[in-house]
DNA sequence: TTTTGTTATCGCAATATTACAATAATATTT
DNA sequence: AAATATTATTGTAATATTGCGATAACAAAA
C-alpha cells in the first residue's frame, strides 16, 4: 500500500497533519529558521548557508510556499522569499487549538 | 537519493523536524484526540473507531511511544494507552519556542 | 544579442512511509 | 491445558519523499 487514507479522517485531521508535515523536514525548519534570521533571503543564499543542491532548496522553498507559510518575491533575476506573517500566525494558533486541549489525569497510567 | 542529510543540520533543527514528523499523519493525529477525549483507550477501541487495520494502528502507537508522547500500561491482556502529561507540555513548549520568534517587517513582501 | 546570474522543473535513483495479512507473543478465562 | 482476547512483529506491496544532475526559463548586464 503506502497511501493514506485521507478519507477516513475528519478536513481537520488532515489539515493538522498536512501542517505539521511541511514542517517535518529540517531542512524545511532550517529554511525558516533562517528567512527569520534574516528577514528575507534568496534561494542561493540558502544553497550556500545550507550546503543542499540548488534543485533541493528550490523544492523545499515550493513545499514551504504551498502551504503559504513564505512567500516569493520576483527582483529582478532572483526571487526574494520572506515569511508571510498572517499565515505564520494562523499555523501557530491552530497548532496553539491543538495542543491547549486539556490532557486529564486518567485512571491507567 | 532519499536519505535525509541529518548531519547538516543542527540538533535542535533535527528534533523539532522529528517531534512534527510523528504528528504529520491524520491517523497519528486522530489517535492523540481521540485518547484526550477519551482519556485513555487500548488499541482495539482504535481499530474499531478508526478502520485500520489492527497492526496499522499498532505501528501508528509505536511511533507515537517513541517520541514518549503516549505510554501504555499493561492491564491483564490490553494495553492502556494514555498521553504523557509531561512530555505533551514538553513538546508544546518547544513548537511555542519555534513559533514565537518575532517575524519582523521586510523589505521585499 | 550574447553572456551571466538566478530559479524552476524534469527525470531518475535511493530511501522512507503506509497499510495489511499472517502469525507470534502474552495474559486471561474456561 | 485449551480456548479466547489483545497486542506486537514480520514480511511484503504500493506509494511518497528526498536529493541531485541536467536543463529550461527568465531577467539583467555587457
Amino acid at each position: 500500500m503506502g497511501l493514506t487514507k485521507s478519507e477516513i479522517f475528519t478536513g481537520e485531521q488532515n489539515r493538522l497533519a498536512s501542517l505539521f508535515k511541511v514542517l517535518a523536514h529540517p531542512a524545511r525548519v532550517a529554511i525558516l529558521q533562517y528567512i527569520i534570521d534574516q528577514k528575507n533571503c534568496i534561494c542561493n543564499d540558502l544553497v550556500e548557508e545550507l550546503g543542499l543542491a540548488q534543485a533541493t532548496i528550490s523544492q523545499h522553498l515550493k513545499e514551504l510556499k504551498n502551504v503559504g507559510i513564505i512567500q516569493g518575491t520576483i527582483e529582478g533575476k532572483s526571487v526574494c522569499y520572506c515569511i508571510d506573517e498572517n499565515i505564520w500566525k494562523k499555523i501557530q494558533a491552530d497548532f496553539n487549538t491543538f495542543f491547549n486541549q486539556e490532557v486529564k489525569v486518567n485512571k491507567c497510567c
